[in-house]
RNA sequence: GCCCCCGUAGCCCAAUCGGCAGAGGCAGACCUCUUAAAAGGGUCACAGUGUGGGUUCAAGUCCCACCGGGGGCACCA
């Protein structure tokens, strides 16, 4: 290769003298020049040990797996902040690559959504038009700030050969079911021959020959991993589409937007990931991941374990889960939701005698009563609901039997309870449940402790542990029992009398899979003449999206909850009514005119980066097993990619959904890896700050100063601060651009990789940035003659502190590379550099000190160190190393300084050689002359050596 | 209300198993190079670790309570 790689006389800018001083215009030629060389060599292409890709001499060393949470390209392009995690990603490999492991790093583009899609509406420019635009300005800006990514690799969900994979993928969950006993996703096909074979019970017992093949299909499709509900969803009008639940807010608006969310019967799409939920809950502890995410996704699931509980009631039982199966002794009322279907059965015509005038708000009868409060219920919001926690409710007119001792006790309808967990009703406990005391206080019902509260406890329920009480009948006695022991001893009593078992129960809902939405991925599944869906074969993917003139969907008023989805590709007509051939001869379909959810490309597209010029699988065996497979050295492992660097915003959705896609894959046999991010670290974000004047508007920050008597004022008017987010309506946004320009790349990265460790968000500070440019500009003036450009090296074999201090360096990057501690590491190459400019000014810094320091640097600005590495002689790119080693013979210093406390205050110093044992610098210190005073003839009462650290001694 | 994380110099951040509170950067003061300018060179100062207790020979680090900031969950039975 002969790349010239002598640096290029920049402009006059930097003033005649010194034509090569280290300036924003030399890096900018010089940073131009190795990404055009990275680029044209090749150097961060991966090798993949089969395939297209394939290039397997080229591995050596352990292979890594680096994946960055991939960006949403927006028509904003990137701030300042966006990068932050992309470039401490690039370090590490880098770093990684340079020790000789073989790196896999790329970046790609979730490049379905919302806002492509609006603005195609807005002005009728094609989503993939815009789409496509904001990928190449997000390529530019992120190829400008030197980012070692393989871009063969570079893949949008967008791509039509990515989401035809995408499509294979929903038809192999589609065409699957999960089998509980044997824990594990199975083709559809055992199932149906299972029921061919009279293996397995038909819904309603009948014999399988003796269903239609229409009532066949729908017993196979209720089984399967993707199916059709109709199910309670978040209808959202103003979007004109339905939501996931994790895509509504605590408050009941939609997390896009901020539109009311309604609850709506509606056939949807739905994945069913429940059926994961204790693999997903249990296999969190063989991952490294932050404990805080962690938790998300265990709350999330919301597994608890407890009873479900049989209350006779009239002909009817009333079904109930409870946690806490040993409390039933205290349950003095029972609660149906109102939508609970046992409300209108339940309701007699007439009030017993005698009620309660508190129970039957004010109502003639229970019918009317009921009617009354479920309308009223129905009425409110979710957030109505959670914001107004006084207990309602009204009697229904029955009584249920409590099953341990036959108590007759009241069923209430009341709205703390939700349809949507567990049964939809519950057993109060008011003498445990706080809930319960506030709504028996307001309607008098009787509280039962069945828990002995601890000593002095002066609260209403008790829910702390403690012994039964109150809890016996002929049969059982749990009085005595500790709140576990109790649960399992009531809970065989249950079962032994039919009364109930134990279950577990989980907050995790199935996944909503369908979205009224254009810009999405279309679903390969067609509508035969009986109304019945059918999964396409693989000949007929993919599934491409057609051509419309209106991409909208239909939306409507946001409040107004009685309206219907209408998704856009339904009125493609041509598209939609087709005649294919799927095997029975030419027929007559509809297509499915719902579109994926974004999540959908997003799910996969780590496994897609693997093997992304493969047109015969979604990723070949053998390549996943490479990268992804498991490591037989480490106990218990998922596999997966080895680090996955992303924002804690997507703790629950995107992390969670992949988990299950993944685990569906392994079932079926097209994955070794059975979780899909081995470890996940959660980095920081930039923030800034943004500055209002009097009237609240925001004002430009960057013309904003500080005030010498404290404050800040923008244009000699006091303005006020605030902290957060970079934005443009907050006037506050710096760009990677615009730093580029006035510092270079280099600059750029060594400065947010500096201000603190990659976890730890922090404050952008334009002002802060030059600290790093003189950093590189030192470096720089100290290997090159800034006149000429030559290098200023020397022979001279460099004196003992120097390795000292070097081999120290050596020793703590490593260490601060691989901790991702960047900010340390950074500080420790300032310093070396800080030794070398006082060792040696004004004479050149010796080659084996300057040539480890510019290895070291590679890291964090490549750019410029390519450059010195050249400079000092060298043909190749440092990208495939060396990296320095430590020699540890100067990692030991001859003699050690050991401060002396007494009463652990420092009184003095001594210095003794570095092997010197206990005894001797105990002797060295109890002989010090300030020691000797400071003890006053006293005797030690103790003395305490710390090895290397200090002594203490204790009078 | 419950759970998790974080409080070190004017600011961003270091500090290994508990072992001398300071590595680095910004801003500041002073000196200096330069015709001049500063993104030139150099020197210096600045906190006792949010507050109050406790454990220890020794606490930024461990324990308890409180205060402040950030995040998650929230009538989940």
């Amino acid at each position: 290769m002969s790349t010239d790689t002598t640096a290029a006389a920049p402009e006059a800018i930097d003033g005649e003298a010194l034509p090569f001083r280290y300036g924003a215009t030399l890096a900018a030629a010089i940073e131009r020049r190795w990404q055009d060389r990275w680029e044209a060599e090749g150097t961060f292409h991966a090798p993949n040990p089969t395939g297209s890709l394939a290039a397997p001499d080229e591995i050596t060393g352990e292979k890594f797996y680096l994946l960055d949470m991939f960006p949403y390209p927006s028509g904003a392009g990137l701030h300042v902040g966006h990068p932050l995690g992309f470039i401490g990603t690039d370090v590490l490999g880098r770093y990684l690559r340079m020790k000789g492991r073989t790196v896999l790093h790329a970046m790609g583009f979730d490049a379905f959504g919302l806002p492509a899609e609006q603005y195609a509406v807005q002005t009728g420019t094609h989503p993939r038009k815009t789409t496509e635009e904001n990928i190449l300005r997000y390529k530019a800006q992120l190829r400008q700030l030197g980012l070692g990514h393989d871009d063969r690799r570079s893949v949008a969900t967008t791509d039509v050969e990515f989401y035809r994979w995408t499509q294979w993928i929903f038809l192999q969950i589609y065409n699957s079911w999960y089998d509980p006993a044997r824990q594990t996703a199975r083709p559809i096909a055992e199932l149906e021959a299972e029921f061919a074979q009279d293996k397995r019970r038909t819904p309603d017992g009948r014999g399988w020959c003796e269903l239609t093949s229409v009532e066949q299909r729908g017993v196979v499709d209720s089984y399967r991993l993707a199916y059709i509900a109709e199910a309670p969803v978040n209808w959202c009008p103003g979007l004109g589409t339905v939501l996931a639940n994790e895509e509504v807010t605590a408050d009941g608006r939609s997390e896009r937007g901020n539109f009311p969310v309604f609850r709506r019967n509606l056939k949807q799409w739905m994945m069913r990931i429940t059926a994961y939920s204790d693999r997903l809950i249990d296999d969190l502890n063989r991952l490294d991941w932050p404990d805080s995410v962690k938790s998300m996704q265990r709350n999330w699931i919301g597994r608890s374990e407890g009873a479900q509980v049989r209350f006779p009631c009239g002909e009817a039982a009333i079904e109930v889960f409870t946690t806490r199966p040993d409390t039933l002794f205290g349950a003095t009322y029972m609660v149906l939701a109102p939508e609970h279907p046992l409300v209108d059965v339940l309701a007699p015509a007439e009030w017993p005698a005698g009620v309660d005038a508190r129970w039957t708000g004010g109502a003639a009868t229970p019918r009317e009563a009921v009617a009354g409060y479920r309308e009223a219920a129905g009425r409110k919001t979710d957030l109505d609901r959670q914001e107004n926690k006084d207990k309602t409710g009204v009697f229904t007119g029955a009584y249920a039997t409590n099953p341990v001792d036959g108590r007759e006790i009241p069923v209430f309808v009341a709205d703390y309870v939700l349809m949507g967990y567990g049964t939809g009703a519950i057993m109060a406990v008011p003498g445990q449940d706080q809930r319960d005391w506030d709504f028996a206080t307001a309607f008098g019902l009787p509280i039962i402790r069945t828990v002995q509260p601890s000593d002095g406890f002066e609260g209403e329920a008790y829910i702390g542990e403690g012994v039964a009480i109150n809890s016996a009948n002929a049969d059982v006695s749990l009085n005595g029992l500790g709140v576990a022991d109790a649960k399992r001893v009531i809970t065989e009593w249950l079962v032994g009398r039919g009364a109930g078992e134990a279950v577990v129960q989980y907050k995790l809902r199935d996944w909503l899979f369908s979205r009224q939405r254009y810009w999405g991925e279309p679903f390969p599944i067609v509508w035969d003449e009986d109304g019945m869906p059918v999964a396409l074969p693989d000949s007929h993917l993919p599934v491409e999206l057609p051509e419309i003139d209106d991409y909208s969907p239909k939306t409507y008023d946001p409040d107004d909850a009685d309206t219907e989805p209408e998704p856009p590709l339904s009125r493609a007509s041509e598209w939609v009514e087709v005649e294919l051939d799927l095997g029975n001869g030419p027929r007559k379909y509809r297509r499915e005119t719902n579109t994926m959810p974004q999540w959908a490309g997003s799910c996969w597209y780590p496994i897609r980066y693997l093997d992304p010029e493969n047109h015969e699988r979604f990723v070949d065996a053998e390549v996943e097993k490479f990268w992804m497979g498991k490591d037989p050295a480490r106990t218990d492992d998922t596999g997966g990619v080895d680090l996955y660097i992303g924002g804690i915003e997507h703790g629950v959705l995107h992390l969670l959904y992949s988990r299950f896609w993944h685990k569906v894959l392994f079932d079926l046999g097209h994955l070794s890896s059975d979780e899909p991010f081995r470890r996940l670290f959660n980095q920081g974000y930039i923030q800034a700050y943004a500055y209002t004047d009097a009237r609240g508007v925001y004002v430009p920050a960057e013309e904003v100063v500080e005030a010498a008597e404290g404050g800040f004022t923008w244009n000699g008017q006091p303005v006020r601060r605030e902290y957060g987010k970079m934005g443009k309506s907050l006037k506050n946004v710096v760009t990677p651009d615009e730093m580029c320009e006035r510092y270079g790349a280099d600059t750029f990265r060594l400065y947010e990789m500096s201000t603190g460790p990659l976890d730890v968000s922090r404050p952008w500070s334009t002002r802060d940035v030059v600290g790093s440019q003189r950093f590189l500009q030192r470096v720089w003036r100290n290997l090159v003659d800034e006149r000429t450009g030559a290098s200023r090296v020397t022979d001279e074999v460099p004196d003992d502190e120097t390795q000292r201090v070097l081999h120290r360096t050596i020793a703590g990057v490593h260490g601060d590379y691989t901790a991702l501690h960047y900010n340390t590491g950074a500080a420790k190459l300032i310093e070396l550099n800080n030794h070398l400019t006082k060792a040696y000014a004004g004479r050149g810094v010796p080659r084996s000190v300057a040539e480890p320091l510019v290895l070291m640097m590679a890291p964090l600005t490549p750019h410029i160190a390519e450059e010195l590495w050249s400079v000092l002689g060298h043909d190749g790119s440092l990208a495939h190393g060396p990296f320095p080693v430590a020699d540890e013979k100067w990692l030991v210093a001859d003699t050690v300084e050991y401060p002396i406390q007494v009463n652990g205050k420092v009184r003095s110093r001594v210095t003794v050689a570095a092997d010197a044992d206990t005894d001797a610098v105990q002797a060295a210190a109890l002989a010090d002359e300030k020691i000797v005073a400071a003890l006053e003839g006293k005797e030690p009462r103790k003395l305490i050596v710390v090895p290397g650290r200090l002594v203490n001694v204790v009078v």
